[in-house]
RNA sequence: GCGCCUGUAGCUCAAUCGGAUAGAGCAACGGAUUUCUAAUCCGUAGGUUAGGUGUUCGAUUCACCUCAGGCGCGCCA
């Protein structure tokens, strides 16, 4: 990454120095900055802009066409072209995971019902972790689980069962917090067609009917999981016990009120949270410790990754307490928020209640705007933050659409490149890449080339949406450079030189948008 | 009442570990096509970063207070 060979010449100037470096802004000269003059400033009490002229003069090498000093006291570099053909040819791969082993767990939507927009966007996030993780060098697995037993399967049975007795033209009595959904209905029907009469066999039936749901509209969504693990599969294991008896082992657990509590305000948390209810269930807490005991013994990973919804903020610390006390360090698992979504429609926010009959889930929203539209607008947004779904916009096929436009920049690139073998031109396997000299060019190659720096940091950050940003700068980039310059053109190696340029500007398009799980058409 | 998240242009959002004159897209306005895809490009306008205090060379970023919105709040998940 060029970042870090300035940041080397840097260190070799000043070992010990935190050196920033970053990019310029674009209306400013120069590629690069560094802030390095302000920290050697203030350590040695001195004038920054002077520092700064100091550093920059002692500064030489090849890879730097110009390094100025900018008030306060900036030092940029602009880089040689020589550098920036040299880049754009190397084929390098970013190994960043050195093989770490990460599991990523996400969706685990309840069999209870259709996944909801949420747990769809967290589909979107997760699989794009994923398939940025493998890409960085992680081994990265992702995990999808079912809690297919406890009182909210129970509470499924019931209300399914109840619905039974509606059809058969009784009367329905949904228990108190139970499920509502039209969706239940189908599943009556269904169990009443197969016979069903017994509790377990209804709960079985209706839990199955909802993991196949599940996983069939998750792959409709192109996300796919390497695992899927049960609840049920947890207690016959034995983690369940075991988890128990390491909290209760270091003395974390009390009894009140009949309950067991685990001391989770021993980290941090601001109330014990009760794991045994006083009729001897167990809470979700305590299954949910023992499961990630579970994905620990597996393949002893190096990092564990929860993505949940915003509605379980309040059990993190509990979560991680459980850790915890299971003797892990508390940041071998970490969680990660994806913030709500609210659907707007004709400028309305729309009610996202299920009785309304909007978009309550994802394959209802899949049935309205393509798969490539809601996974790119999922990714567009930092997944801490809340996400707005224009729904008028998501339809729109034309330029005010992001999708369309990154897309575009893909499609016209490959129609150039046919139009170019038409005139008996081929993209040439290694170019000359000295006739690039337009302003437009070199930003298209610098974008390129930048392209490992996002993939570091959306990387180390946990967050795709840097790569939808970098893919829309790329297409501006490129949309710029077509309307100003001509690839097919009489001048033989000038044509060859940018055909190889935007060979690989269509690569990186294709490279980002896989990342982002959204199709990368030739024509449009 | 307590905890967590959020507040940036008319709207939706960026701004990496505290760095430059806070940037994009949409909407608005004005332009560009005898040319490899106009699903495109160029330009103009738009800001007390909710408000205040503090920390310092420098604050959208950190700390504290106030205001506003969202989520959650022991034996549901």
């Amino acid at each position: 990454m060029i970042r870090d060979d300035i940041r080397t010449i840097l260190l070799d100037l000043f070992p010990n120095e935190d050196i920033a470096v970053d990019y310029v802004p674009r209306d400013k000269e120069g590629d690069y900055y560094t802030n390095l003059a302000f920290r050697v400033a203030s350590r040695e009490g001195k004038d920054p802009w002077d520092t700064a002229q100091r550093i920059a003069s002692r500064i030489g090498s090849p890879i730097f066409k110009q390094i100025s000093v900018y008030r306060p006291a900036f030092i940029n570099f602009t880089l040689s072209e020589g550098y920036l053909y040299q880049q754009l040819t190397a084929d390098t791969t970013l190994d960043i995971g050195r093989g770490r082993r990460y599991l990523i767990e996400f969706v685990s939507a309840n069999p209870t019902g259709p996944i909801n927009i949420v747990s769809a966007r967290a589909a979107a996030v997760g699989d794009s972790l994923i398939r940025l993780l493998r890409k960085t060098g992680y081994a990265a697995d992702a995990e999808y689980y079912v809690n297919d037993m406890g009182r909210q399967t129970d509470l499924l049975a019931e209300s399914v069962y109840q619905r039974t007795l509606e059809l058969k033209g009784g009367r329905a009595e949904i228990p108190e917090g139970g499920y509502h959904g039209e969706y239940i209905k189908e599943v009556a029907r269904e169990v009443i067609e197969k016979g069903l009469e017994d509790d377990e066999d209804i709960k079985n039936y209706a839990v199955e009917y909802f993991i196949r749901n599940h996983q069939d509209v998750l792959r409709n969504f192109g996300v796919a999981f390497d695992v899927w693990t049960r609840e049920s599969d947890i207690y016959k294991g034995g983690y369940v016990e075991r988890a128990l008896s390491a909290i209760t082992g270091k003395g974390l657990t009390y009894i009140e009120d009949g309950a067991v509590f685990f001391r989770t305000t021993e980290y941090g948390d601001d109330k014990d949270r009760v794991i045994i209810t006083s009729d001897k269930r167990n809470t979700y807490l305590l299954p949910d410790i023992a499961y990630h005991l579970n994905k620990m013994e597996r393949n002893a990973y190096d990092q564990l990754i929860d993505i949940w919804g915003p509605d379980h903020q309040g059990h993190i610390k509990g979560m991680l307490g459980g850790m915890q006390a299971l003797g892990y360090d508390a940041d071998t698992l970490r969680i990660l928020i994806v913030q709500e979504v609210k659907i707007k429609e004709h400028g309305k926010i729309l009610s996202m209640s299920k009785r309304a009959g909007t978009f309550a889930s994802l394959s209802e929203l899949l049935e309205r705007v393509p798969r490539d539209v809601i996974r790119f607008f999922f990714l567009m947004r930092s997944s801490s933050q809340h996400l707005e779904f224009d729904i008028d916009l998501a339809l729109k096929q034309s330029d005010e659409n992001p999708v369309y436009y990154v897309q575009y920049a893909h499609a016209r690139i490959n129609s150039i490149i046919e139009r170019a073998a038409q005139s008996g031109i081929e993209v040439p396997r290694s170019a000359n890449l000295s006739m690039l000299k337009e302003d437009e060019e070199l930003t298209l190659i610098k974008d390129i080339i930048r392209f490992e720096e996002t993939l570091h940091d959306a990387a180390v950050n946990l967050e795709p949406y840097m790569v939808t940003y970098y893919m829309i700068d790329l297409a501006r980039d490129f949309h710029a450079f077509y309307q100003k310059h001509r690839v097919v053109c009489d001048e033989r190696q000038l044509c060859e030189s940018r055909l190889y340029l935007i060979q690989r500007t269509a690569a990186r398009i294709k490279e980002g948008l896989d990342l982002l799980g959204v199709s990368c058409p030739e024509k449009m």
